[in-house]
DNA sequence: AAGTGGTCTAGACCACTTT
DNA sequence: AAGTGGTCTAGACCACTTC
């Protein structure tokens, strides 16, 4: 009657921990993998939940389990009455997602970006190591100066593995519109579901206070962000200079 | 047949909104309102699920359903086999759960505090708009250094609704063991449960190149911390000033 | 009207802890 | 053995969207 596999039987003999897998936690993983391979593209409408419930043979509430999870982790997102759509960085509402630099006053601007310098070099052993790539290979190197309200507030410099990133030009970046994660996603296959940032604080030096239009000694936050995909791989380094004389990271503790 | 009561029915006639509230959304409520009324205190169990469902006149999975919400938010903590206990500050676990300032190298470790300053004042205007009280509220001043491995890095100064802290003094505070939320906790029956940072930089000025042994003008992370109790109500207002030398702050973003 | 996700129920069984 | 949370199922109905 329960067409359940078992969750013992397929355990080595020897496994002495805790060799429990629930139905739900092994579906979820059925559906991360069909993301991950692109069986269902970003922006694109998934199977519905009953549709699931056919073809993993469990019922529909263990599917909704499943895709509970994967929405909190903002991997899909529900809409009642349409279906479950798979993640997508090119809306609106996604642009702010990674972005914790707020105006002390309104609310959150676009910004404009303006490329300071787009080349391909041989990784350097700390971007290596974060990038969990070998010393010595190819990545993309790219600086930019990112402005709100005319006034530059960002300057950021980003590693990303050569290898996954083949075709990316100046020209390329430029003429894209919305967030560069957008572009990755849709032109390089590479979506960025989650990063972790480690914040400093510095003193601008000669460069920065040239780009940032601030005087060089200004006090700035440095934010080293590790972006991964699916699987928990490393697939960018990004490290930003924040001016926070009219604005400040957000950070919400729960 | 069916004990739930009608969402439609006690709808005022005119209303024209989504005058809909799924009945989980309701029994959590019912059950956040026992949980800050002090019915179950924190570090308690709870009553069971199927007590529960039985007290509120519902199934065992709409109160599982309402309690995996609250789960999430940290407000109660399963333990499968147990039971479901009322959160606490006054674990282990709990202590690194609002401070992100982790060491580069090596894991997290305690800290020592030393109070410099414990005094009742009156609100200034800015304090006063942060916790939404009257500007000339009695409000408890603190201000303390952090050092990790006898190395000075925060310099913090709190401010507390005098009236919810009415006998803190210095001797409470500096013969409670652990972190300061578990003596609000306990001794005060103010729980915090959510917070929300601002973070800039800034350069030390001569008070706290002082305290943290910095020489002045080396820039310092400041993070600006309110913490809110239940029904979104602020109660503490936290600035500190950051030591990034040695550590970062760390922000996951997803 | 039909299809989707969202809620609610009732009951069975499993994993874990305590008695 | 008894009690707890955790999983899974099956079916009903609701809210929302589209045809």
């Amino acid at each position: 009657m329960n067409p359940v596999p078992s969750n013992q039987a397929s355990e080595p003999a020897g496994s002495a921990s805790p060799s429990f897998r629930p139905l739900y936690q092994q579906i979820k993983a059925l559906i991360t993998q069909s993301l991950q391979s692109g069986e269902w593209k970003p922006g694109e409408l998934m199977p519905s939940e009953v549709e699931l419930a056919g073809r993993f043979k469990v019922s529909q509430g263990t599917v909704r389990k499943a895709i509970d999870e994967l929405a909190a982790e903002n991997l899909v997102v529900r809409r009642q009455g349409k279906g479950t759509f798979v993640a997508t960085h090119a809306e609106e509402r996604a642009h702010f997602r990674f972005l914790r630099l707020m105006p002390d006053e309104g609310l959150p601007q676009h910004s404009d970006s303006r490329f300071v310098e787009v080349k391909r070099i041989r990784a350097p052993a700390e971007v290596a190591r974060l990038l969990e790539l070998k010393s010595g290979d190819a990545v993309v190197y790219i600086k930019r100066v990112l402005s709100f309200e005319g006034q530059p507030t960002i300057l950021e410099e980003l590693w990303l593995p050569g290898q996954l990133f083949k075709g990316l030009s100046a020209e390329r970046l430029v003429e894209y519109k919305g967030p560069m994660y957008g572009l990755f996603e849709s032109e390089f296959g590479t979506r960025m579901i989650r990063a972790t940032e480690k914040i400093r604080a510095v003193t601008a030096d000669a460069s920065a206070s040239e780009f940032l239009k601030v005087a060089e000694g200004t006090p700035l936050l440095c934010a080293e962000r590790v972006s991964f995909t699916y699987g928990d791989k490393a697939v960018e380094l990004r490290r930003g200079l924040y001016s926070t004389a009219n604005h400040h990271y957000l950070s919400e503790l729960s």
